[in-house]
DNA sequence: AGCACGCCGACT
DNA sequence: GTCGGCGTGCTC
């Protein structure tokens, strides 16, 4: 008989994270399996904590084990494959088993408990005989609630209550029992939203101090950060009553509104467009099937050309998927792509398919995760976070451009979404697919070197044409004004399509006016007072007469931009560094006629507006869309004959070791943009470095020359592949606390290596200041080891997190990412 | 983290 | 004599 279960407390600190035995009394030991919750009783206190069973067995080695009090929920939340991968998170990501918990079941799903007293025979109340009035009258309370808490008698009978709930106890007329907090994802909730676009809401934040309050201030703020939020949680976090949101709401600033009861994501269904799969399409499904068919885990690499058709083929082959009786999941960079990936997969699967990101409302994550459980989809669309979606038979994992660093979560639990698709697939005898035309360097290696299939689509489908591609060396451009961004060059390509009434897309990856403000006569920039950064120059449509706001694009911090410097009191401040909102007033002032269509984070962060954007340009309600990298994803925009690159230098100079990767990535999939359909293509990059290897391999669309590139870097100087990193961050406010740890972290981390696994080889870097030292009000410090992540080094990893997560106080703290996207 | 156990100073 | 200070160490 398994009597004893291994479980994990819940909402405990990583040191103590461990399974823990507990003996299943004889009544609930049917209803105790692997994935149960239950409440135990832990530590010397016997403090009553949630747990999460994850195994069960015969015996213990330790010989004293007390009992598991109750079992919560039944059937399970969680699978044993599941379980299985909270524990595989813990071990790779380094964080507690009820962090990785969390991410897997959507928030909203309550695992709090209660500790109630509950009427035990409620039918027999008439004959139980009254102790004394005072009991009497508690019994009779409890009887006609569900269970009652003990601040709650305590409100309505006062302290001595106390005296009388053991004797009723042990009457036998109540109980104590433990409850799962009453669920809030049952009723229909109140949403609040903001009735103006960003841009406004930022410039209505201080533009009139008088005209709002502090309260008002924060409820906007939120409301920019958080488009989607329910009333009681933005109240909660904001500390306001509900007044200031009626305040709000009478002046047009804020609107709100209910959600539905039914609040499944309505899929919207198309015909699905027939279609036949060219020869070597064919040739790609065909291999793919066969892996998928081979009835154990595979990855493959599905490397395609822009314009090749990855996506027929992966239609086809989910479709071969369902025929087999098998599940599929389908991940996509962000939640502006969910929406049409969605629409394409419902249109072949109808509704069968269920949507998961991170912009659906609580309520709604609730509704396609319980159908998703309960057998009520098959197909699984969406983004990072749809990887644990709980399937029980996945047959197909795609994970559609496969290089972005979304995939990468940026929060505790810091995992890859390709590692958790590897543990899934090898769970489901499933095949991970990854589909890109821009493979990250360490996929590509692995496709090469056999870790992966890889197969390849060489060929653009139908009569597309690469576009031609210019490389507009700036410092050539004789006509051009310094102050302008746009070349002649660009100018008279945009001015060629605005005539011929195609469209044209302009890529620019920084937001905001100016990129920094600087005092010409002391050198005075203004920088964040939480962050050690530049504040970016914005002007916001409601404040373009009052001249613009400075705005921190780590923390949010915002104030006016002042007219003279802050320092020297000097007049004459120098604008540098040209974002999107820049762009803009150059448009107008050269386009005067063209209707101009923006999308960067500043018109994009009210629910819908990325699609709105995507439908309003495609239907051309826009002659030009200009923006940062979103533009460069999604849609097939079948009008647009010109991409124009506004300033390809800005994302080529960075430190980090993929930032060669990623303009490679992002200037090929922008010139793909241009001329899908039976239109000759054109691309204009405007650079001041035109012979760097990146641009002119993007331009060539010469993905495995640049591949050649990249990988003989890496080897070179031992970077992943060829090695995995692990960064430690040591944080916190006080700066010499955060100096401090991170050098008895470095000094204790040496040891330990050479103590305890000299043979397995390390490189360290630092503890040394980040380049961003200063992030909201606090100091970071990093360590960088590269290492080869094997049993022995993450035992090494957890025992001095474990050491170092008691030993450090308030102050500061460490945080460990491995293989972070950016370095 | 949280909580009990423990071994030393000023108090009814 | 004891109440309570928070240092130390454990949690099945």
């Amino acid at each position: 008989m398994e009597r004893v279960a291994s479980v994990h407390i819940i909402d405990v600190p990583y040191q103590i994270d461990r399974s823990y035995d507990y003996i299943i009394p004889e009544p609930i030991l049917a209803l105790v399996k692997v994935g149960s919750m239950v409440v135990v009783p832990f530590g010397r206190g016997n403090k009553k904590q949630t747990a999460v069973v994850v195994a069960t067995k015969k015996d213990s080695k330790y010989d004293s084990l007390k009992p598991i009090t109750d079992v919560l929920e039944y059937p399970v939340l969680l699978n044993e494959e599941l379980i299985g991968l909270c524990l595989f998170m813990k071990e790779r990501c380094f964080c507690t088993f009820g962090a990785a918990m969390k991410t897997l079941i959507p928030p909203g799903i309550n695992i709090k408990t209660d500790e109630v007293y509950q009427a035990v025979t409620p039918e027999d109340a008439a004959e139980l005989k009254p102790i004394n009035m005072k009991a009497d009258i508690v019994y009779r309370y409890i009887l006609s609630k569900e269970g009652v808490k003990l601040p709650t008698l305590i409100a309505e009978f006062g302290e001595e209550v106390e005296q009388v709930l053991p004797p009723l106890m042990k009457l036998g007329y109540i109980s104590k029992a433990t409850q799962v907090v009453k669920k809030i994802n049952e009723k229909k909730e109140r949403y609040v939203r903001l009735a103006v676009t960003v841009d406004e809401a930022f410039g209505f934040i201080e533009a009139e101090k008088a005209a709002f309050t502090e309260k008002q201030r924060r409820i906007i703020t939120m409301l920019i950060e958080y488009p989607v939020i329910s009333e009681s949680e933005l109240l909660d976090y904001t500390c306001c009553g509900k007044t200031v949101v009626t305040g709000l709401s009478r002046r047009g600033i804020v609107e709100t509104f209910y959600r539905d009861v039914d609040r499944s994501v309505k899929l919207e269904f198309e015909e699905p467009k027939s279609f036949k799969l060219s020869e070597a399409q064919k040739e790609a499904y065909d291999e793919i099937c066969s892996l998928a068919d081979s009835g154990e885990p595979k990855a493959v690499l599905l490397y395609g050309v822009t314009g090749s058709g990855k996506t027929n083929v992966i239609i086809k082959a989910v479709k071969h998927i369902l025929e087999k009786g098998k599940q599929a999941i389908i991940l996509v960079p962000e939640i502006g792509l969910t929406a049409q990936a969605v629409a394409i997969f419902a249109s072949y699967f109808g509704d069968r398919v269920a949507l998961i990101h991170s912009g659906l409302s609580v309520g709604e994550r609730i509704d396609s995760y319980k159908r998703i459980a309960s057998g009520g989809a098959d197909v699984v669309v969406g983004t990072r976070s749809a990887i644990f979606a709980p399937l029980t038979n996945i047959g197909i994992i795609v994970i559609d451009e496969e290089q972005e660093h979304t995939y990468k979560s940026e929060r505790t639990p810091k995992y890859h979404t390709l590692d958790i698709a590897r543990f899934r697939c090898a769970k489901n005898n499933a095949l991970m697919l990854l589909a890109s035309a821009t493979p990250s360097t360490e996929s590509f290696y692995k496709a090469n070197s056999g870790v992966y299939s890889l197969v390849k689509l060489t060929e653009r489908y139908g009569d597309a044409v690469l576009p031609k591609v210019l490389i507009d060396d700036l410092r050539e451009d004789q006509s051009r004004n310094s102050e302008d961004m746009l070349g002649s060059r660009l100018k008279i390509e945009i001015e060629k399509n605005l005539s011929l009434g195609q469209q044209t897309i302009l890529l620019l990856n920084r937001r905001g006016y100016n990129s920094h403000v600087t005092c010409r006569q002391c050198g005075q920039t203004g920088e964040c007072p939480n962050c050690s950064v530049a504040l970016t120059y914005h002007v916001f449509s409601s404040d373009r007469s009052r001249g613009g706001r400075l705005l921190c694009h780590y923390c949010g911090y915002t104030e006016p931009a002042p007219s003279t410097c802050p320092k020297c009191g000097g007049t004459h401040l120098g604008f540098f560094g040209y974002g999107t909102q820049r762009l803009e007033d150059e448009l107008t002032k050269n386009f005067p006629d063209a209707r101009l269509l923006r999308m960067d984070a500043d018109t994009t962060a009210v629910k819908n507006s990325h699609s709105d954007i995507y439908t309003t340009f495609k239907n051309g309600g826009a002659d030009i869309l200009y923006g940062t990298q979103m533009v460069a994803k999604g849609l097939d925009f079948p009008n647009v004959t010109l991409v124009g690159i506004v300033l390809a230098d800005s994302s080529l100079y960075m430190s980090d070791f993929r930032a060669n990767e990623r303009t490679f990535s992002l200037l090929t999939q922008v010139i793909g943009r241009a001329g899908r359909a039976s239109l000759e293509g054109r691309a204009v990059i405007q650079t001041y470095s035109p012979e760097h290897e990146a641009l002119v391999l993007a331009s060539k669309q010469d993905y495995e020359s640049f591949y050649e590139g990249d990988i003989a870097i890496r080897k070179a100087v031992v970077f992943p592949p060829f090695c995995d990193v692990a960064l430690f961050t040591f944080a916190g406010d006080v700066e010499h606390d955060v100096e401090i740890l991170s050098e008895r972290f470095a000094e204790e981390f040496v040891k330990a290596h050479t103590l305890n696994c000299p043979s397995q080889p390390i490189i360290k870097f630092g503890p040394f200041k980040e380049s961003l030292y200063k992030l909201n009000n606090r100091y970071r410090r990093r360590m960088i080891i590269k290492y080869k992540n094997t049993r022995k080094i993450r035992a090494l990893f957890n025992s001095l997190l474990e050491l170092f997560a008691k030993a450090t106080g308030r102050n500061a703290f460490v945080d460990l990412d491995i293989n972070p996207s950016i370095i």
